[in-house]
RNA sequence: GCACCCGUAGCUCAGCUGGAUAGAGCAUCAGACUACGAAUCUGGAGGUCGGGAGUUCGAAUCUCUCCGGGUGCACCA
């Protein structure tokens, strides 16, 4: 396909001497495989898009392909045994899409970043999975990909569970367990010592609400924190270890990992008089309320100053955001760093954005904040503080759960139930987040959110079920061929296979538009990469398994009283298919059931 | 007051840097399992793209404005 692309170009600049010459891929399949449109070059030639379409048309000649005008398009359409030839031996090479060039640059990705003692959220997935994506995107793109988690293990949200513990819990205080209603919901697991501390966390702001007093405490315990306060860092620790226990089950469960854990918001205490002396050393620092240091940025257009430094003299979050871009820069020395974190913190960001680049103009357009939107629920915010919150795990039990009384009905015989309850369930969660734009909120609805039919996860999952089970029947090599080999880093390696001298079977339209939409993988990632959202991934991998079902229920297969040039030939484009579906779902972190 | 996001079919949403007749899913109606998995497929119905103005050969897409919804604005992150 690269080739045709670059002889069309080519032809298209040589009779557009001084025109930019872009190419499209068409919408409609049936349009062809690549499209020049004439608008702009026929405007300088003063000429109708139309008659220059056909007048190029009638100019150009590529073997294989017919050139052919369509209103104001020219469009390349390759011969049917062609476009089947150039796909699939893209497709059934060791990679379903070849390694891109490397990049010499250093992308870093922070997302995630769950603070410690609380539980991960139906709302922690978006961050999870979506800085997740982008980070496979990035390296599938030839770039250097830093997987950052800003954990959230400092900070006066510390103070304030320390103070609970010195109140409430301090001698294991049997209390702990009762008074909080909404947990008993999740009896199971509420006796976890993360529920625990969340429980402490809740109880803590009700009671704040009574008593204003409490908010000293809080504050003062995490300036204990911050003096090294022999008591203070010992308890730090240790719900910082019991939180990324949890953490890291959950993050097992879905499949993310990140390059480490160490550097969390904790990592760069002492790194903060770093970060005071820059901006004291550039005349930035001024003097705010109660004693508190500010930056000014009403010359960048905010009318609220930047908090560096609290009145008690304690770090706040932004002071801590600067330190991590400086001490980021030093280490990684990086292209770009995305910041994927909700759309309540734009303000933050843009703050400490620009301080950076009034720091050191090597950060300005480095750093780029990747916003998305609330889950909500339908009565609004949801609120870890006032404990109405949708745990991710109770969505991601919920979904195993629903996936299995379903397969109980649809597929008694299946061997290995749990695992593809847990694949499709854990699939259709996060592949609803990917399928939406980031940026719009979401109110959470458990059947929108479980839906197993229609644009889903699991309707991507059936379409490699289902070519597996043809694999199975098939016999020989062939499940061996569907299975990836290795793996880095969201990439999958599979074994090479050649294509026989002629392919058969494969020229009527529900094989060809599926061979089409294969095409579209590529601009497909490439379109994620620039918006910054696997959103358009998501959407070819739907749209590449609806053209497969048509494909698959039109078109025999197996058992045809055809040749059998043509049951190898559907069957290779059975296989690329597969690849293709695994590969895509991977970089989204959904695994691909053989079976289900 | 400052900043950001959203308003497209009954519902949930796609529609990429303006471009070929505005697309999916759900719901609804009518069909398809004695063919490789019906978690599927085929077809019907359903939209003055929030209103208005502007830029353009061309606007759901860009600009302005208004209306409606959501979010954040210094001692939480």
């Amino acid at each position: 396909m690269q080739g045709f692309k670059k002889a069309f170009a080519e032809q298209l600049r040589l009779a557009l001497p001084s025109q930019e010459v872009t190419l499209e891929r068409p919408k409609d399949y049936q349009k062809g495989d690549l499209a020049f449109p004439c608008f702009k070059a026929s405007q300088s030639l003063g000429m109708s898009p139309q008659s220059l379409a056909s007048l190029l048309a009638s100019k150009i000649k590529i073997k294989d392909a017919t050139i052919e005008a369509t209103g104001p398009y020219v469009n390349l359409r390759l011969l049917e045994s062609v476009r089947s030839r150039e796909t699939l031996a893209s497709t059934l090479g060791n990679y379903p899409l070849p390694p891109q060039e490397k990049k010499n640059a250093t992308i870093l990705v922070e997302y995630s970043s769950p603070n410690i003692a609380k539980l991960f959220t139906i709302g922690h997935v978006r961050s999870t999975m979506l800085g997740h994506a982008l980070a496979n995107i990035y390296a599938q793109e030839g770039y250097e990909v830093v997987r950052l988690n800003h954990l959230g293990d400092w900070g006066t949200q510390f103070g304030t569970l320390l103070a609970a513990y010195e109140l409430w819990a301090k001698d294991s205080n049997p209390e702990l367990e009762k008074n909080f209603p909404w947990a008993a919901e999740y009896s199971s697991e509420s006796t976890t010592p993360l529920h625990r501390l969340l429980q402490l966390y809740i109880r803590f702001h009700a009671e704040e609400e009574k008593n204003v007093s409490l908010r000293e405490d809080a504050r003062a315990w995490f300036k204990k924190l911050e003096n090294q306060d022999p008591d203070a860092r010992r308890l730090w620790k240790k719900f910082r270890d019991l939180s990324l226990i949890e953490f890291n089950r959950i993050y097992e469960r879905l499949g993310v990992t990140f390059d480490s854990l160490e550097y969390g918001e904790a990592f760069y205490e002492d790194q903060i008089p770093g970060v005071l002396n820059a901006l004291d050393s550039k005349g930035l620092l001024k003097e705010g309320e109660n004693g508190s240091k500010v930056v000014d940025l009403s010359e960048e257009g905010f009318d609220i100053p930047c908090l560096i430094q609290k009145g008690d003299g304690t770090s706040i979050y932004a002071s801590r955001d600067l330190a991590a871009a400086l001490f980021r820069k030093s280490k990684w020395n990086y292209e770009r760093c995305l910041y994927v974190a909700g759309s309540e913190q734009n303000f933050h960001f843009q703050q400490v954005f620009a301080i950076l680049s009034k720091i050191d103009p090597w950060f300005k357009n480095k750093q780029t904040h990747v916003p998305f939107g609330l889950i909500k629920l339908p009565e609004g915010k949801m609120s870890t503080r006032k404990g109405n919150v949708i745990f991710l795990e109770d969505v991601l039990n919920e979904a195993r759960d629903r996936i299995q009384k379903i397969i109980s009905a649809k597929n008694p015989e299946l061997s290995n139930q749990a695992a593809t309850s847990e694949m499709l369930g854990t699939g259709a969660v996060i592949f609803i987040n990917a399928f939406n734009d980031r940026n719009t909120s979401i109110t959470f609805d458990w059947n929108k959110v479980l839906a197993f039919e229609g644009d889903t996860g699991p309707y991507v999952q059936y379409a490699h079920a289902r070519i597996c089970s043809i694999f199975r029947r098939a016999g020989g090599s062939w499940s061996q061929w569907a299975e990836p080999r290795s793996e880095d880093f969201g990439r999958l390696h599979f074994e090479s296979i050649e294509l026989p001298k002629s392919l058969q079977g494969l020229d009527h339209a529900s094989a060809q538009h599926l061979i089409f939409e294969l095409n579209g993988l590529e601009p497909a990632l490439k379109a994620s990469a620039i918006s910054l959202s696997p959103t358009s991934l998501a959407r070819q991998l739907l749209t590449i398994s609806k053209a497969f079902s048509v494909f698959y229920n039109d078109s025999p297969i197996l058992n045809v009283e055809q040749s059998e040039a043509i049951r190898q030939s559907r069957l290779l484009l059975c296989l690329a298919t597969a690849r293709v579906i695994n590969q895509g779902l991977r970089w989204l972190g959904i695994f691909a059931p053989t079976e289900m």
